[in-house]
DNA sequence: TTGTAGGCGTTATCAT
DNA sequence: ATGATAACGCCTACAA
């Protein structure tokens, strides 16, 4: 019996099991392109066939033909940062679970990155494109009706509306600030992220729209640029408690830099929050492995993913309209970095 | 001039291109496909008409024809985990480097979801596979002729030899120790990873190996089982210093733990490393961010990527034999956390 | 319900 | 060096 022992080389084909089935290549297709008109008999003869053949659909091929490779590209700036590895989660899975799949870029925001997966849409391996990058790869305009489909994560751009799902970071930092107001800060510090995203901007306004209405005074003292890592929290952090009315608050854009803040009130010997309170925002796991663990504004990353790609996958399919922008709900999470001020001596 | 607004909606073919350079397809082809002999004259008129055109060729085409894809499955059980996104990174620049694409999946450890990656390297979408995971997708045997080629990265697997880039665990794990009784410590508790993980089992025999180089006695009570986590390090650590005779001394089997068993010394009151040295293992940024920073044991993640790719890679295009193991250096990183032991008093 | 046949865009073989 | 042509494996009118 050496036929035992010959394997086929070649994978088997639509062909293979047509023949052994004995029907046409378009009946087996049609079994296994679901929801096609098949006879219960002859789709169980062609099923056996193909389970005997080791027969599995060729994906190029399937891709090739009907022109849709059902897989999306998703762009990272950095996936060793955090705060993304939860969205791409998220994404990952409802992806998954609508039969497509990922091709998963990390692009260091180098834009040369980003156009070589831009490529893999151009070139028919990738049907559309998820945005964590903040930006359109070079070359891709907005309102280019040629343009690869696109929905943006977390980011907003400015200009012709593209598909986002975000939070309202605004908001949400407003929250978080008025929350310090209510316990009773009166100077409450804040560290910026970089002032060239959007992001950075939107949690700023937030942050001098609660102090408004808290009746708080707005001290650009208090506020101290930083670029969302742990190292600018801590410069951010020197800075502003090295000033001559330092704050006993500091809010600070993200968590990675809020634990920043915490190293420099350390260093100079501060107690956290008996001190100085710190609040972050993301809520990353670092918010909870801190120590203290710090208070957060927490995003809902898995579902900003995975409502991402149900949007990018319904325009696809639907041809459904560029649509809009889904803002998904944020909540505060309290923890130990935060607590009422002490009272002033004296 | 309604021609310049009429935007073909279909993608340019190799046949346009050729119809606009008056040659043949296959002229065209040659032309794309590098190391082709072509007049440089012809060369020149094809690239201006395939600029003109628009053209990319077709990825799914070349693939379907070529029979090989250039994709790569690469599978991570975890990427919130902090340990994998440098690997990843290694990886994905190589293989941009050698012209591949990444497909990487989130297993989250579910056989399910391994399976449904391993369908694309069997349907063609991709050429082969690389495993963070520790262990084959279900249904792939180690020595069937017929399985995709793969190489493991970090893990090795016990049985037929699979080819895989890693580290010495036992022996960086015996470095650690070593240096923890050079300090001065004679009494050094181990916090283990999950007892089914290899890695696991290799650091805890690196470490009795030193342990026994050192003169010093293996004491059972002195290794408590933890699973890699942040909480298991707590958990670990509290037992440990709960010890009639603690340890002065503790070695996680990883850096998350390592801060866990940091958090456990603190809750107890203990000052790092004053009156408890504490080391981890991975060199991820948290043992940098961590206070005090950790002390722990370097890896070369992007490497280890790196080389994994590049091996699978040959082996795929040069049909090299199923290549051995190839082991990258470690080093230690000496940070706060470790210090001599606090003399006895009295 | 099933079969026939043409084509998706490319590359490889064989001529010329 | 270039051209004609037949696959690669599948899907989808259209016909039966």
């Amino acid at each position: 019996m050496s036929e035992q022992s010959a394997r086929p080389v070649r994978r088997a084909t639509i062909e293979d099991v047509a023949r052994l089935a004995k029907v046409s290549k378009a009946t087996v297709s049609r079994v296994f392109s679901r929801a096609a008109v098949v006879t219960e008999e002859t789709r169980r003869t062609v099923l056996e066939a193909a389970v005997a053949a080791g027969y599995r659909p060729n994906g190029l091929a399937q891709a090739l033909r009907r022109r849709s490779s059902r897989s999306i590209v998703v762009l990272v700036p950095d996936l060793a940062n955090p705060f993304y590895p939860a969205i791409v989660h998220g994404i990952e899975r409802r992806a998954r679970a609508l039969g497509y799949t990922i091709l998963m870029g990390n692009t260091d925001a180098d834009p040369e990155v980003e156009a070589a997966y831009l490529d893999l849409v151009r070139d028919g391996r990738a049907d559309g494109m998820l945005l964590l990058t903040g930006r359109l790869p070079p070359g891709v305009a907005a309102d280019d009706p040629d343009r690869p489909p696109i929905v943006l994560i977390s980011e907003h751009l400015p200009g012709p509306q593209l598909p986002t799902v975000r939070i309202d970071n605004a908001a949400a930092a407003a929250d978080m600030v008025r929350h310090l107001a209510a316990l009773g800060h009166r100077r409450i510090g804040h560290v910026t992220g970089p002032p060239s995203r959007v992001l950075s901007r939107d949690r700023l306004a937030g942050y001098r729209r609660a102090l408004a209405e808290a009746g708080l005074a707005f001290d650009p003292d208090l506020v101290a640029e930083g670029d969302f890592t742990f190292a600018s929290g801590v410069a951010a952090g020197r800075l502003l408690l090295s000033l001559p009315d330092p704050p006993s608050a500091v809010f600070a854009a993200n968590d990675e830099s809020a634990v920043g803040v915490l190293r420099a009130a350390r260093l100079q010997g501060l107690v956290v929050p008996g001190q100085l309170s710190i609040a972050g925002f993301d809520d990353i796991q670092l918010a909870e492995m801190s120590d203290p663990p710090i208070t957060t504004v927490h995003q809902p990353r898995a579902e900003l993913g995975a409502e991402a790609i149900g949007l990018l996958i319904r325009q696809l399919e639907a041809a459904e309209p560029a649509a809009t922008e889904i803002l998904l709900p944020t909540r505060l999470v309290l923890r130990d970095s935060t607590a009422r001020p002490a009272e002033k001596p004296g």
